[in-house]
DNA sequence: TAGTAACAGTTGATATATCAAATTTTGATT
DNA sequence: AATCAAAATTTGATATATCAACTGTTACTA
């Protein structure tokens, strides 16, 4: 059963305005995120993309994870996670240790060559991270990073 | 009105951390939101991806822009549109009309079959949206869109 | 006006993402 | 212990994204 409700200048109709589209927005910022340390990551010669960087930095952080954890954590597809993985350990970036009395998972970590290497980048990665949030102050970030993650929290 | 509260952590020291680095932060909503999205596609039988249907509206609200120009204003690469474009044809939704005196690149506009096939799903994907957004005032929306806006800026 | 550079769109090669199916392993039930 | 269901990972098929090279068109300029 449909209502059609023919639209006139009102409220309703500006909210659906692509550019008042909260996820539309969302989706741009994140793209050209992307694109921007993309650009520099392949200036730098850095060898690796973006997503390919963040999960190694989610490796350093939580050690030892399974490939299952590290597909929710980045909020990837377990299979794309077995050949990103595939990827940075013939770069020898990562390692893939079996698990005592579980021949079904690995404990995934980073090798001293991927320890460094992410070390070797920080700063790098760092000072471009800063330019994107030039001119926000504390607060503001922690009000934009609580109201994503309240978003998040709609969608489960 | 605002409320501001002044946070107690050490910023310097936590600003490294993958939680609180608000570029990784967007990149997982974003990735949330379009799951969440293309689950209710899927299950609707749209038969379009989260990407093409953003597409659609676009052309939509702004008609008869160029291939560039939508790469553009969707923050994707020009080949891509193509193929997008291309599919988008083929079902019937979009057109590509010759611009006189301008052999180079086409008009792109919605066919009346594409007009009828956004109207048709625009309530569905509206509730969609506003689940995700639940929760949230006027205020913070526009607080919201306006530093996603700002982080943009700072990467160009 | 001829020559050249820039532009718009397409295409090919390659990389990556995604879904579903397959494999191996584990845990639970009987 | 045998059976079954679920879990973790991998693989294959397919879709989409990206970069660079290519084609045709337009604009510039000398």
């Amino acid at each position: 059963m449909f209502t059609f409700v023919v639209s006139k200048v009102d409220i309703s109709t500006v909210k659906d305005d692509l550019h008042n589209v909260i996820m539309f927005i969302i989706d741009q910022t994140s793209r050209e995120a992307k694109q921007y340390s993309q650009r520099e990551f392949d200036q730098m010669n850095l060898g690796i993309t973006v997503d390919q960087w963040v999960l190694l930095k989610i490796i350093e952080h939580s050690n030892g994870l399974s490939q299952t954890d590290l597909a929710k954590k980045s909020i990837r597809d377990p299979a794309s996670i077995t050949r990103t993985l595939d990827i940075l350990q013939k770069k020898g970036l990562i390692q893939r240790d079996p698990i005592p009395n579980n021949r079904r998972q690995y404990s995934i970590s980073l090798t001293t060559d991927g320890s460094t290497f992410v070390h070797k980048h920080m700063d790098m990665v760092s000072r471009h991270r800063a330019k994107s949030i030039e001119g926000f102050n504390a607060d503001e970030l922690q009000q934009l990073k609580a109201m994503l993650l309240r978003i998040q929290k709609n969608m489960r």
